[in-house]
DNA sequence: CATAAAATCGACTGATAGTCGAAAATAAAC
DNA sequence: GTTTATTTTCGACTATCAGTCGATTTTATG
């Protein structure tokens, strides 16, 4: 009972590993059952198929992301900070910078798809409860919360993905956008430039 | 030298309507030489991968869309039924509402990313001239076109994809964020709904 | 020890995108 | 009109892949 969980989690680990270096669709199941060293019949023995696999390695990878995230909501933070850090917490860590990577490589649409979709579903209850705080303290005026968090991160992901370079005009009207969108006084979203820039800086 | 042009055009127009009515991913090449009546070699003879034919097939498919936009921003119109005209223009018509729903099943993420990236490059500079004129008229007020065009349509597409269904608060939000981003005035906007709610009507 | 359940095996299937050298059709040159 | 080049067509073949299945081994249980 036991021995099953730890063989399935030591092969969602191998798996993550060549996602993330060579890409999902670039990973045949023949290599991963190699890597791990069993046979095909084991393999499907955990696994309905091979998407189901990614999502389970999807799963995995957002596990800890997420209770970062949370963490961050309930430490003793400004608002701006707040959201600040629960970005950074989703923001792919320098070791797992191949990760983003590779998301962005077209082979991996459906990956990146994945998990675009479940990080949302994720990441905007808990940047909306840091919102509503910031609405009770007057720092931003509007309602329906969740729904201008989503576009927020909507823009973001979009702009910022990493394969369409971004112009300093547009965080300029990003910054704008989201300060508007959330009813701000102009510049109380300018923290957002320490974000948007940092990971361009990198490479 | 014609014969060839031809025949590759007739294989785009096989290719289209399979990828149209079976999707890109579930459309083998065997299907289409089977239906276009060739062997193997000659489809290679004419396209270097399925892929790149995809990107034919598009390209096809986006010619037309591009002249009708272009049509209707010549044409004798106010700001805001240019913007209107533009956007239904690169709706997809009734007979091609198979498209759509094609575009939207998870296993044709790439053909849609595909379509979506080469339509925004089609459509936002379009866009932004009649935005240019509501700007000079008076009606919006920002500076940046492009970008918050390209903005908005980021938006609109990811939110009325079809696949997430929209509340009306969603709606609501997102014509008050058109209307920030661009400078306009409360109630400017309100045509969106028109643009936005009949899709879902049709099913 | 015997029986049941969980885990592993690997050969096999069916489908796929893409290759290649030969053959046929067409055009150009003489 | 015949020969030579070029374009077009052919289809058998390869390689790769996800997924199946019945047999076999290992582990737990009574």
């Amino acid at each position: 009972m036991k021995k099953g969980e730890r063989r399935k989690r030591e092969l969602l680990q191998i798996a993550y590993g060549m996602f993330v270096s060579k890409g999902y669709e670039n990973t045949s199941v023949d290599e991963i059952i190699e890597a791990a060293g069993i046979a095909k019949g084991t393999y499907y023995y955990y696994f309905q198929s091979k998407e189901q696999m990614l999502e389970e390695v999807i799963g995995m990878m957002l596990e800890a992301e997420a209770e970062k995230a949370e963490a961050v909501l309930r430490a003793d933070l400004s608002v701006p900070e707040k959201i600040v850090g629960i970005i950074a917490s989703i923001q792919p860590e320098q070791q797992e910078r191949t990760i983003d990577e590779a998301l962005h490589r077209p082979e991996n649409l459906l990956m990146h798809d994945k998990i675009r979709g479940r990080l949302f579903d994720l990441i905007v209850p808990i940047l909306s409860r840091a919102a509503e705080d910031g609405v009770r303290e007057g720092l931003f005026d509007c309602d329906h919360i969740p729904e201008r968090i989503r576009m927020i991160l909507i823009l973001s992901s979009d702009l910022f993905d990493g394969h369409n370079p971004y112009t300093p005009a547009v965080i300029d009207v990003f910054i704008d956008a989201t300060e508007k969108i959330l009813g701000a006084r102009p510049g109380t979203m300018g923290f957002i430039r320490a974000l948007v820039r940092a990971p361009q800086d990198v490479q």
